[in-house]
DNA sequence: CACCTCAATCTAACGATGTTAGGTTAGCCT
DNA sequence: AGGCTAACCTAACATCGTTAGATTGAGGTG
């Protein structure tokens, strides 16, 4: 009476923060619902067209108020970081999304925003598509790698860097002479590196300014 | 006494390969072994270890023969590629790796011969150590999207893209005029540009060079 | 009001899962 | 020969996703 596919995702999210992917429990949802287990299978075929739901409501609010106006690098940066906090927002939120994959509005409008900006900028819609995906792909990584360490509950940070210094003997120089940054614990700044790093990789809009950008690089970079 | 972790490991990548991630179990396991389910715990001390080795075992080979006369771009290329394949060779493999994220040998390989290599070519080591963990979650994200097709079982490329176009309405229309490149199947190609656009990413080694490249960039991306 | 329908829940159960407790074997060391 | 222990076994526990089929209760119809 009181259930719906609505109220169910809210209970399995909430689920999702107590228990973790691990532990999630189709019993203990309907449980948390004040129900019985098979209840949830007259709203849902299984366990997974739940899951494709939750992953989709995850991105709820994700670029809601797109701003046409904005520079298409302003809307890329701030897109990732939505995107990011997210998927943040509940536990193994990233692992729930990476799990399902669905085509839906609220992916939808996220892509919208990007490839739109990118497009009016003067992109190639192919430029536009490949660079929505290859941020989502970061930022999906991105999360994953920073929600492992909250999933293996028992060692922390500084656990792991100090074994990784351990492990960082003479057959790996570079890695260690790199270990501060590597076992670098500002995420935020991480991220951000990141995305600005894909952001600075597009040229400028047309295929012959990007071949010259490419080029003007390419002499920059040649041996002093 | 024929078991050992390597034979346990290698059983497990074949179990892997034939009942995906969701089938993985520690009895069939066991039974392809010629042995009984809890045998497997005096040599591992839970699933998610044995899942640990696995995620490892995923990536050896990769990054064995270093090259250090190789361009650091040409190593940053490689290894993406590498690692790719690596991933995808077991079915749900970017999962598996992703749900275990391990410290180990194998990774510090692969760490060790772009972070070289950029430092070699002149990068500090903050941006070397970014610049690979940034290849490292695209890479992952990206497989991970490329494995998720197959593991719903059902619905196939195509049967998706026409899905997508029906959703794709004027609400979206940006998305709409990119539906060709959002459904292209050429997935080489796809990673590919990723690659690229975060190798572009990169300036000239050095802080003020780097700055120089982005005004540079900026300069060519304002209005004509 | 009595009857029917059907959405929405229930109880009961099936087979499978990861894991543990504790017993059994078989080869090595003294 | 006798003991130790690595490496397996059987049996069982609690829990899981899911299905079959019974039951409830509200709304519409005669």
């Amino acid at each position: 009476m009181a259930l719906d596919r609505q109220i169910i995702v809210a209970a399995a999210l909430d689920q999702l923060d107590q228990h973790g992917l691990e532990g999630f429990s189709m019993r203990r949802l309907a449980a948390a619902l004040g129900v019985q287990a098979p209840s949830i299978y007259w709203h849902y075929p299984d366990k997974t067209a739940l899951f494709d739901d939750m992953a989709d409501a995850l991105l709820q609010g994700v670029a809601s108020q797109p701003d046409d106006a904005a520079d298409y690098a302003a809307v890329l940066r701030h897109m990732a970081g939505q995107l990011r906090d997210a998927l943040r927002r509940r536990r193994d939120g990233a692992l729930v999304y990476a799990g399902t994959f669905v085509v839906r509005d609220n992916v939808l409008r996220l892509a919208e925003t990007v490839i739109g900006a990118m497009t009016r900028a003067g992109y190639d819609s192919q430029t536009a598509a490949r660079t929505a995906f290859t941020m989502l792909y970061y930022v999906l990584g991105f999360v994953i790698e920073e929600q492992a360490l909250a999933r293996r509950g028992g060692l922390d940070a500084s656990e792991i860097a100090s074994r990784l210094a351990i492990m960082a003997d003479d057959r790996y120089p570079a890695v260690r002479a790199a270990l501060p940054h590597i076992s670098d614990t500002d995420h935020d700044a991480r991220f951000k590196s990141g995305v600005e790093l894909i952001i600075r990789g597009l040229g400028r809009p047309g295929a012959d300014n990007e071949e010259q950008i490419q080029q003007l690089v390419k002499a920059m970079r040649s041996p002093r």
